[in-house]
DNA sequence: AAATGGTCAAACCATATGGATAGACCGGAT
DNA sequence: ATCCGGTCTATCCATATGGTTTGACCATTT
């Protein structure tokens, strides 16, 4: 059988299990997600997991690899914009607004560590950062914006305030 | 028996357990790690974990929390610099010099959102290097340049790459 | 209609895993 | 010398876990 849409014939699982593994790595991460889990959050038997990706491992791998190019794209729709603090504002935003797929970035990010496929999804995902956002600074800026707004919402700065510290900050280097 | 020294008489293998998480935390992750690794670490019997810490996520949530610390105390001591481009450089270098450290505030973030107590830690740690470095903006760079050169080391920008790209955002915005 | 190849789930299995139990050991107090 | 509280290990146990096997099902092909 030819894969063509995939959903035309079976295979209908194969998708359901990486929405299901993409669900379960963001409500219980990597480290407490059992093949179980997956299967259940896919509505699925749990045997389709060997069947489909060969092993548990396999499987999240995959879809941490797909949050990535999910929230690449999501950005990519977010940088055009001329005004500096609303640009910046906007991928503010995006913190709140796709929690989920940032979350998800955390966790490959912990993941590269030990899966050379992810490290480099991962970064090739900066490369475009850098592209997109015009340099390495803005990249790590967003990085560093989006762990403070995960963990501590209640100081992490706004777009006007992140767009004031840079001014102050050009006056100091 | 009073808590003096713990090293004085028994009790060692609290300390050994903690240090054996540790290692566990950075070469097999969170995820990976069983009691048995743990105590394996510290040449110790896994049923000391129970003893001392009552589970083994209450000891790993305890060992990432010492991480986190630990990488406080380490990078205050490398804030003192007038010259901005050293001050930087300094802090670029241990993403070498203690990777690991770096690599258990990962693991940390990830684990932060499901323990109060590890994300009220790095929230703390936060508050610090805001302090510390002056302000959200220099927080946010420093924890996106570490992704950068954990993830992708090849492309990640030195101490003098960020003072010129800091300088060119300054007329942007 | 029979055969085929691919998809899927129920049941099964070996083992890994976290934790509990029971008792050894050891130093200090009585 | 005996007792005692605290520390530590060997062993045990229930179960959670990842993966495999077996056969059903179904659309397509011959």
């Amino acid at each position: 059988m030819v894969k063509s849409s995939a959903m035309l014939h079976g295979m209908g699982n194969r998708e359901d299990l990486l929405a299901g593994a993409k669900r379960c790595l963001i409500e219980r991460g990597w480290a407490r997600t059992t093949v179980r889990d997956i299967a259940s959050a896919a509505g699925v038997s749990h045997a389709a997991i060997g069947y489909h990706f060969g092993s548990k491992d396999a499987l999240l791998t995959q879809a941490l690899v797909e949050a990535v190019d999910e929230l690449g794209d999501e950005l990519a729709r977010r940088t055009p914009s001329d005004e500096p603090e609303q640009r910046w504002q906007a991928l503010i935003d995006s913190f709140t607004t796709h929690r989920a797929l940032w979350v998800a970035q955390l966790e490959a990010a912990v993941q590269a560590e030990r899966s050379p496929e992810v490290r480099e999804h991962l970064a090739r995902g900066q490369r475009e950062g850098r592209e997109g956002l015009g340099g390495s600074v803005p990249l790590a800026l967003l990085t560093g914006l989006m762990m403070q707004w995960l963990l501590d919402p209640e100081h992490a700065p706004a777009g006007a305030d992140v767009i004031a510290e840079l001014r102050s900050l050009a006056t100091q280097v």
